[in-house]
DNA sequence: TGGCCGATATGCT
DNA sequence: GCATATCGGCCAA
């Protein structure tokens, strides 16, 4: 029987909960899918505790709760804080749709599977995840299950995507071979 | 109050 | 491979 992920999960250090949170099922409205790539945002000089100082304050007091930011002003990414020591969040970057694939074509306005959550935009926008759950408690609106086990040899990992600053850092995971991950 | 930048996605060449 | 849409957050002035 799968597990139940609560916010307390969340309180350990960033980089184990972005590996960790791979092969966990997130449910929310209608739609479930798997988690099956992260990346981990610390207090490195890409994170928004440091480039957002004032809506960051979310990364650097909380953990197990939602943190919605936008860019380019038409993309939403959904992200979980995390580490009750320090500044902490992990960016869902994809998911392998499970469940309400029907609604999520309609919202991606695709029939292509591969194209429906396979970024962390195209995620958001493809189960209509609602702006306002911003700073709300994981487990809520959005729940969390273990679904798989992921084994060592099948995490693969390597620097983030989209940054300018800290590229050099490997803070990227993903299941090794899924179909569903970005790029 | 204005200007710059960005953890993206898409469409065109 | 490259341009670009489009706007919230931040800071300088």
């Amino acid at each position: 029987m799968a597990s139940k992920i609560t916010s307390g999960f969340f309180a350990q250090d960033t980089l184990k909960v972005a590996r960790e949170l791979l092969g966990v099922e997130m449910a929310y409205g209608d739609c479930r899918g798997v988690i099956v790539e992260t990346e981990a945002y610390c207090g490195d000089p890409a994170s928004h505790a440091v480039t957002r100082p004032n809506t960051g304050v979310l990364l650097r007091e909380t953990f197990g709760c939602i943190y919605i930011y936008s860019i380019y002003g038409i993309h939403r990414c959904l992200n979980f804080t995390s580490d009750e020591s320090g500044p902490g969040a992990v960016l869902i970057r994809a998911l392998e749709p499970l469940r309400g694939i029907e609604s999520m074509m309609a919202r991606r306005g695709t029939e292509r599977l591969r194209n429906l959550t396979s970024g962390p935009a195209k995620l958001v926008q493809a189960l209509a995840v609602d702006p306002a759950l911003h700073g709300q408690e994981i487990g809520r609106s959005i729940r969390l299950r273990r679904l798989w086990e992921v084994k060592e040899k099948d995490v693969a990992w390597g620097p983030r995507i989209g940054i300018s600053k800290a590229q050099e850092l490997p803070w990227r995971f993903w299941v090794k071979g899924n179909k569903h991950v970005s790029v």
